[in-house]
DNA sequence: GCCCACCCGTAC
DNA sequence: GACGTACGGGTGGGCC
């Protein structure tokens, strides 16, 4: 009969080399090398436990020279010899690997490459899948419709697709790709400086590596000469990256069989090697023992008479206590649900699990009971990062209602910055003193670290209706603390909480991108940097990595002799962009540099991952917002983050014209003019600032015109670009040195200039003098809402750090009144969305701007309704004024 | 091999 | 040391 099972081949060699490296030191108190047998044992454990029942084959390199080195005699002649700590551990390792039933697989004269490469094509022709185990990724060139690769280590498989993916070739390319690059470590010949792009460029343009070496002679550059130098080379490199698939072997499909663990003798080898968490590991395994509870106010919910009785109690106590455990992208499975009603008991509903050794509910079955309770808007819900439970729920056809009471949001608006932060862990031990069941203990740490599919039912249960109850139980503390501030609970109540459930909607929505666009812009931005790169070697002298700072400031400071303006932080010598544009008159190099940095920065953060961020499910991309990391009250946006998407270079927009709006719809920008500083002059009080903004002036020119004596219209552009410089200046804080540095002036000017500002402005130098003695006394700052920003070091005897401290007290009011602002703005236009049934969504949010994406026919609607609901969120003393651009794309709506 | 500090550059 | 708030990529050194 046909073994349905896949055929585990496991490269050891590899495994038993990383081992080595990641645990060189390990070793027993009698002084015994154990890392790697070690890494290499836990690593096969693991591989049972994911496929039960699967043949696993363990392949390891002998000492023997292979048919390589009688083909080349240089093979591996670079590889110094193996480390003795390391040797020393083989034997007992091949003699563990017998005892746990694995066969054993080697053979003198060939590597493990080549008796896996074997095995896997008798097994494809057969029919069978097979899964090669190894983190060496020659092993690529073996893929195929049945044969997959899986990185143990890192819980990574790649099909074909996937090394087309990683390498940029499909898996027939890849022995031409290998040698093409050559191995250092192998000490196989390739084509210098032909690093993996080079070789996937030509293979894919070419077609092979016959085809490549036919046009060697049309390859222009350093590249093309070494190409043809390497000609003759390269097809012993060929054979040498070559897998031999046709090894006479004493082994086959029929014959290769998994025996039982030789449960005493590995005992035994584990307590010689002191392997004291694997010992626990194997027995637990063999005999399992009935798990305990471990605490009585802890409940499973396995059927849905049970899950009725908690939906009825949770009712009664008008609050449920939420905690989620999802895994994957956005949340897409959930492994269960701890629900807690009132403060005393709380319950766990398994519902995901690998394993199923307990009963589980379906995910239907239980969002189909507490449908009634989340849409009950009488009923609060309790949580930690609700926005999460919210769209998760919303993914089932659920939407909460009823009062979100966020502790990690509540915790957020009481302290931003609070240390150890806002997770449940935290707030139980800063709120309750109390101390949470320690995950790292369940879950691992490190290269060990398991995800929390792996761990059982009950092991999960525990903690999870722990951060049920201790989130319940936290809330009253919260909400105290909050109403210690009448403004803090408001600032809660009227500004987070709302704009919770429009920012889970906004993330649930996405917005499109066009990933055509995005490779156009890829594909040139490649040519470019190739282009960049050969003229900076040039140039140099020298190749270089011109990516790295350090080989940079080499080539630079030492080689060139260029002067070096500046240090970084830390001591080095700065090559950041401003003291490139310094040297570039000295030396071609700077501005070469200067354009590589700008195409690879471009190309790594934006155009080529931008796409991978395109859901599957969706076709679209969804940001996540975080709520309560910012200081100062903004929003952050990760996963990616879409707020900080290019808009000043002609390339960068480029970036921008890749978000679209759908068919029939356009995106509409709206972003607040100048709120910042519109916030100064509010806060501020001054008079002139006021003015100026209520008599509807462009402010950079009337700055300009006040600080340079001139007419409002004879302001010229340098002027203007002046003022704007200490406008912005201003609300960071900046002080004569940096304005100075900015401007490139000398520092008295500069300070002329301030001083010239503030007599204009007197009422702002009275309010930064005012907010930094309010912040020495009170160790915090306000927004205008009562959002507090504490300022743990506005006292410090470190002048730096109190001085730092000090532009954040001047910062910190107007970002984050500007965020207050915003946030209620997001909530109000969120309600003219649903209450005039306009056909819009929001889809980003970026610090002082929303855009929406709506059907053409109703966009004057929703202009009209969105600038009405951001021009009154606030009532200042000067107007809220908010631009609007409509376009196909977010580039020409801006 | 994994993690993290550092440098750098993008946004507002 | 000098301009605030973020996120993230690449490099390289230290450590598991």
């Amino acid at each position: 009969m046909q073994d349905t099972k896949p055929l585990i081949l496991v490269d050891g060699s590899t495994y038993l080399f990383r081992a080595f490296y990641a645990l060189p030191d390990l070793r027993t108190s009698t002084g015994l090398y154990t890392g790697a047998i070690r890494g290499v044992v836990s690593m096969l454990l693991k591989l049972m436990n994911d496929y039960p029942g699967s043949t696993i084959a363990v392949v390891f390199d002998t000492a023997s020279l292979t048919f390589r080195h009688e083909i080349f005699s240089d093979y591996k002649a670079t590889r110094p010899p193996m480390q003795d700590e390391m040797a020393q551990q083989i034997e007992p390792l091949h003699k563990v690997i017998e005892c746990l039933g694995l066969p054993l697989l080697k053979k003198d004269g060939f590597e493990a490459d080549d008796i896996i490469g074997t095995l896997a094509t008798q097994a494809t022709a057969a029919g069978r899948e097979t899964i090669i185990s190894t983190s060496d990724k020659d092993m690529a060139q073996l893929v195929n419709e049945h044969v997959t690769l899986l990185d143990t280590m890192k819980d990574q498989t790649m099909d074909a697709e996937g090394v087309k993916e990683k390498f940029g070739v499909p898996p027939e390319l890849i022995i031409d790709y290998l040698a093409l690059m050559g191995d250092t470590s192998d000490n196989i010949p390739g084509v210098p400086k032909v690093g993996p792009k080079t070789a996937a460029k030509w293979l894919n343009q070419f077609g092979s590596l016959d085809s490549v070496l036919e046009h060697k002679e049309e390859i222009r550059g350093k590249v093309g000469e070494n190409l043809v130098a390497s000609a003759d080379m390269l097809p012993l490199s060929r054979e040498l990256a070559t897998i031999k698939c046709d090894v006479e072997l004493d082994w086959n499909l029929e014959n290769l069989h998994v025996k039982e663990m030789d449960m005493e003798a590995l005992t035994d080898w584990f307590n010689r090697f002191e392997f004291r968490t694997l010992l626990r590991q194997i027995s637990e395994d063999h005999e399992p023992t009935p798990r305990q509870e471990e605490a009585a106010d802890y409940q499973f919910i396995g059927d849905p008479i049970t899950l009725q009785a908690w939906v009825d109690e949770i009712r009664a106590a008008k609050q449920v206590s939420l905690a989620l455990r999802t895994i994957g992208g956005h949340g897409s499975r959930c492994l269960g649900i701890a629900l807690c009603a009132g403060t005393d008991r709380a319950a766990y509903v398994p519902i995901g699990h690998k394993h199923d050794e307990f009963r589980q509910l379906s995910i239907d079955v239980v969002c189909g009971s507490l449908k009634e309770i989340l849409e009950d808007e009488s009923i609060s819900t309790i949580g930690n990062d609700l926005k999460h439970a919210y769209k998760f729920f919303n993914r089932h056809g659920i939407t909460i209602e009823g009062p979100l009471w966020d502790t990690r949001l509540m915790s957020y608006v009481l302290n931003s910055q609070a240390s150890g932060g806002h997770h449940t862990s935290a707030l139980a031990s800063r709120h309750l003193e109390y101390t949470t069941f320690d995950w790292q203990t369940l879950t691992g740490s490190g290269a060990n670290r398991v995800s929390p599919d792996e761990i059982g039912i009950p092991e999960l249960a525990f903690p999870m209706a722990e951060l049920a109850l201790v989130n319940a139980r936290v809330v009253p503390v919260l909400q105290k603390e909050l109403h210690a501030d009448e403004k803090m609970a408001k600032v809660y109540e009227d500004i987070e909480e709302p704009v919770t459930k429009v920012l889970a909607r906004m993330e649930l929505d996405g917005v499109t991108v066009n990933p055509d666009v995005l490779r156009e812009l890829s594909q040139e931005l490649e040519e470019r940097i190739s282009r960049l790169t050969r003229e900076a070697y040039e140039s140099a002298g020298v190749s270089f990595g011109l990516g790295s700072p350090k080989q940079l400031s080499e080539v630079l400071y030492d080689k060139l002799e260029l002067p070096s303006p500046r240090k970084t932080r830390t001591g080095s010598r700065s090559t950041s962009e401003d003291v490139l544009r310094e040297l570039a008159p000295l030396h071609p190099l700077p501005n070469i540099v200067l354009g590589y940095r700008g195409a690879t920065k471009l190309k790594s953060t934006y155009s080529d991952q931008l796409a991978h961020f395109i859901s599957s499910v969706t076709g679209r991309v969804h940001t996540t917002y975080d709520q309560a990391n910012a200081a100062t009250g903004r929003l952050s946006s990760v996963g990616p983050n879409l707020q900080n998407i290019p808009v000043r270079t002609g390339d960068g927009r480029r970036i921008r014209e890749a978000f679209i709006a759908p068919p029939g719809y356009v995106f509409m920008s709206a972003d607040y003019s100048q709120i910042e500083l519109r916030i100064m002059a509010h806060l501020s009080e001054d008079k002139s600032l006021q003015k100026a903004f209520n008599e509807g002036l462009d402010i950079h020119r009337a700055t300009a015109s006040d600080i340079f004596s001139t007419d409002y219209d004879s302001v010229d552009a340098s002027m203007r670009d002046k003022a704007k410089t200490i406008n912005f200046g201003l609300i960071y804080g900046m002080g004569a040195y940096g304005l100075a540095r900015r401007l490139d002036i000398p520092r008295g000017e500069a300070r002329e200039f301030i001083e010239t500002y503030f007599d204009h402005y007197p009422g702002v130098r009275e309010y930064m003098d005012k907010i930094k003695a309010n912040a020495h006394d009170l160790g915090y700052v306000e927004t205008l809402y009562g959002r507090r920003i504490y300022l743990d070091e506005i006292n410090s005897q470190h002048v730096p750090r109190r001085q730092g401290a000090e532009r954040q007290a001047i910062n910190a009011p107007m970002q984050g009144t500007a965020a207050d602002i915003i946030k209620l703005a997001t909530t109000s236009a969120a309600k003219f969305l649903d209450s005039s049934g306009v056909d819009a969504k929001m889809v980003l949010h970026v610090h002082d701007e929303i855009v929406f994406e709506v059907s053409e026919e109703e966009a004057e609607e929703l202009q009209g309704g969105v600038v009405q609901a951001m021009e009154s969120a606030a009532d200042l003393s000067v107007e809220l004024v908010v631009d609007v651009g409509f376009g196909a794309n977010w580039s020409l709506a801006h």
